[in-house]
DNA sequence: GGCTATGACGATTACGGAAC
DNA sequence: GTTCCGTAATCGTCATAGCC
């Protein structure tokens, strides 16, 4: 290495040495060392040069800067956020990446048990993923404070809209929970009161500037008509019984009655059991697309009432946990057909829309218990049944209220 | 062209416990 | 006794791409 700039050690010149390329980051200083000011303060990286009597003498050879620019990349990213490096005590301490690991190593345990889903384990990798894209991987568990979950939640409300905000943030809260209660971590970490849920408040107005989710009778009377049997039939039923997709998908025949015209038939998604009178148009609509249903492809499906072309579950799910949902496409495929496509309307649509002019029969009870919902009151722990006719008041006034 | 699969995102629901 | 909140989990929609 060529010297050439000087320095004044022990009242003797001294020839400093030369960055060895335009923007090598330190600098040599007056001690002997390379050095850096990083936020304000002066961090020191290897000798350039060693106090001989008292005199500065730099180090011969041509690379002797790279062993200080190698322990200033060690360190560099901590010292310029503003964090104590990472020494060789710590190396044995969680870091961002250990606790995320051990996290989804659990939750993997459990998908493989049957006791969590696929799409769900998918959801806490992104939010592990996000976690160490904004910390870093090496980062310290226990270095982690109040502003970091500021910034991190900035970052997130920077990206999404407050409902996925409000899952992400949740499932991050999950991740360090985890890491405390299964003894990763010595304490609880200190979220600060930046890192909170946005309020219900917010979620409301979200929601209210949403589009309303409705469809009007002459609308679902176009989309009847141009329907054939089966998609005929998912209409009726989820006008007439407020039903999802996937309930639609998972209806089988041990659950209707076509003769006493009524289906009974726990929600898939909560277990919770419902009752539901069908209209004579709704079973019309049914044995009409049982008539021309195709053969099932697999055994497990022969009792479902709905198929679909190829004789498949019309919403199951791939391996990797995401769904396929040949109810939901074709009935948007309907929708735009017939020019009534609009943001937030699909096959869904109907289950807002029951429960919107049912709950103009004034027996909200009733309409919880054809949804499905549960009745959390200390009523509905000691209510044990519910009359047909309280049900088939509500079902036929949505009847009234479509076919007037 | 219709069906199927995938990935990303948004929204909903249940439930227990704390706060009112 | 009711309401709200935090936590945990599931369901639905949409755009896009590949396949038959």
């Amino acid at each position: 290495m060529s010297q050439s700039s000087g320095s004044r050690a022990s009242g003797k010149a001294v020839l400093k040495p030369k960055k060895p390329y335009l923007d090598f980051p330190l600098t040599p200083h007056a001690c002997g060392k390379w050095a850096k000011k990083i936020r304000g303060k002066l961090h020191y990286f290897g000798q350039w040069a060693r106090r001989l009597e008292g005199v500065l003498v730099p180090i011969a050879g041509e690379d002797g800067w790279k062993p200080a620019l190698e322990e200033y990349k060690k360190v560099a990213d901590d010292l310029h956020a503003g964090r104590t490096p990472r020494g060789e005590a710590d190396k044995d301490k969680l870091t961002v990446a250990d606790l995320c690991n051990a996290f989804l190593t659990a939750k993997k345990r459990k998908m493989d048990a049957g006791e969590l889903t696929s799409m769900m384990w998918y959801d806490y990798k992104f939010a592990t993923d996000f976690l160490v894209k904004q910390f870093g991987a090496k980062r310290l568990v226990d270095d982690l404070a109040a502003e970091d979950f500021g910034a991190l939640r900035a970052a997130m409300a920077k990206k999404w809209g407050p409902v996925r905000l409000a899952n992400c943030i949740t499932r991050v809260r999950s991740v360090f929970k985890f890491g405390f209660e299964n003894g990763h971590m010595e304490r609880p970490v200190r979220f600060g009161s930046e890192f909170d849920k946005p309020s219900a408040s917010t979620l409301r107005r979200h929601k209210a500037k949403q589009p309303a989710k409705m469809l009007e009778p002459a609308e679902i009377h176009t989309l009847l008509d141009g329907a054939s049997e089966q998609m005929r039939a998912v209409i009726l039923v989820g006008i007439n019984c407020g039903f999802g997709n996937h309930d639609c998908a998972e209806l089988s025949h041990s659950n209707q009655n076509l003769d006493t015209g009524v289906i009974d038939f726990p929600r898939p998604k909560t277990g919770i059991a419902r009752r539901c009178p069908l209209w004579p148009e709704t079973v019309a609509a049914i044995r009409a697309a049982v008539a021309v249903r195709p053969k099932a492809e697999k055994p497990r499906d022969v009792g479902r009432v709905f198929l679909s072309s190829t004789g498949t579950m019309l919403v199951t799910r791939t391996a990797a946990g995401h769904t396929v949902d040949l109810l939901g496409a074709p009935f948007t495929a309907l929708l735009k057909a017939k020019g009534l496509h609009r943001k937030g309307v699909g096959f869904y649509t109907l289950r807002h829309v029951f429960e919107t002019i049912a709950g103009e029969a004034k027996d909200q009870v009733a309409v919880d218990h054809i949804m499905g919902h549960t009745d959390p009151s200390i009523a509905g722990q000691y209510r044990e049944r519910i009359s047909d006719d309280r049900l088939r008041a509500v079902t036929d006034h949505v009847r009234a209220w479509l076919f007037a």
